[in-house]
DNA sequence: TAGTGGTCTAGACCACATA
DNA sequence: ATGTGGTCTAGACCACTAC
């Protein structure tokens, strides 16, 4: 190499090796919508010699970028960034499997948008958005049925800005998961989450929704999803019917 | 190097790289009790040796046990076989927290053994743990409080052959996790667990133990915990309440 | 045929732990 | 001083995909 790496021999702060400054950059260049999601991202030779490091290097950090579901490598093809559409990964946030039969991995059978408006984010709403109470939020109520058994009553919270011109017409014309139109319209990608589960007993409303009684136990699940840089852009609290369907979880 | 590695360039039916293959044989060293929870395994230089190949090839192969939480690598002192008893890791299968405060990492401040029985298996934990019907097997139902409240009612099946010489008092003595105590005592590692979660109402007898009126919601969670090579050595029910804690789920 | 990611090797050097 | 895992490189070859 005539030229040196990202960073020099020089003393930094706080070391942090090649790969992992590689792994920033890529990232960098995700965030910014360098590449679009399904896009491919340049080879790993074309990385290399852009960022004046060796093949192996960048190897190592797309592997751990593979491994965090951010982007994904197919043999003799390339890699790609990861999306919500794609049919291999749908609804990959979606926990809830019916008891019986299949996995179902189509994704809910009906949506049923309740309630779209915009309005003013309540403390609660602002802390877990990152937001100041006062903010403009856009606040989503839907129902989601299978086999035409309500199952999944869902409030949803966005930030307002992100999210200009959604509206409930384009929820309801949407076919898929809701997270790839936030990818392809919005330019939001949701990288991970974090739930917290609860059982509780609904509300009259909610009763009503879900088309059960003011005692069923149900299952409350309360989301964040953040996008690149942790930044949480969603919080949606979900409220599922147990009865016929569970929530999976796989513990490594 | 003068001899071949393990498979030779012979047409396998199904092929497999040599990184996997050495994972194998690792896993099988595991399996068999070549080396204890918590024991280094022979250090990178001496697996190459003995396996006949690089040393790159088994770093890979420890890469892939490291990323599934069969082995610890620790810079400078080796590579460990994985265990329950790291002070770093305990209670990793329980994803019950506190509302509040911090994370608890010190587990359930109290344990108490309510029944401890040996029966035959039913048809349904038979079919959990891949035993038939009427083979023995180990129940034990137990309470778990934080600061004096009862939070977690649990009933465990265990199969009755590998957990010969479990019983009551030996769970109570022990103070720690419980998947520690298989490790030492049976030498039963649980590796992965699968749990379904619903929201139920408890029974007279349920409600009783848990301290809560028979129409307070409860959080279910059905767990499978598995050995090596996918084996299952554990049903799990647990009801948790989820008034002062919930479950914390991370969806990457 | 050419280009991609996937595997395997060999060697150098770094950071960390222990004696 | 020695041995461990961690990083980085360079090059060879394999497997898959597309043209």
């Amino acid at each position: 190499m005539s030229s040196k790496p990202v960073t020099p021999d020089s003393p930094t702060p706080s070391f942090s090796p090649l790969y992992l400054q590689i792994k920033g950059l890529i990232l960098q260049s995700l965030h910014a919508g360098e590449w679009k999601p399904g896009d491919p991202i340049p080879s790993e030779m074309d990385l290399a010699a852009r960022f004046h490091v060796s093949q192996g290097t960048v190897r190592k950090a797309i592997d751990e970028l593979a491994a965090e579901n951010l982007v994904m490598r197919r043999q003799g093809k390339g890699t790609f960034v990861a999306t919500h559409a794609e049919h291999h990964v749908q609804y990959r946030f979606l926990k809830l499997v019916p008891d019986e039969g299949t996995p179902d991995s189509e994704g809910p059978a009906q949506r049923r948008i309740v309630d779209c408006r915009r309005q003013r984010a309540s403390a609660e709403v602002a802390r877990a958005l990152a937001l100041r109470s006062g903010d403009p939020v856009l606040q989503v109520r839907r129902v989601l049925s299978y086999a035409g058994v309500p199952t999944i009553l869902e409030d949803l919270w966005l930030p307002g800005a992100p999210f200009k011109g959604l509206t409930a017409e384009r929820l309801t014309q949407w076919h898929g998961p809701m997270y790839a139109l936030f990818e392809t319209e919005f330019g939001v990608r949701m990288v991970r989450a974090e739930e917290k589960l609860r059982a509780v007993v609904p509300d009259a409303e909610q009763a009503a929704l879900l088309d059960v009684s003011r005692d069923t136990p149900l299952l409350s699940v309360e989301r964040v999803a953040h996008t690149y840089h942790d930044t949480p852009m969603e919080l949606r609290r979900g409220l599922y019917r147990t009865d016929t369907h569970h929530y999976r979880n796989d513990l490594g």
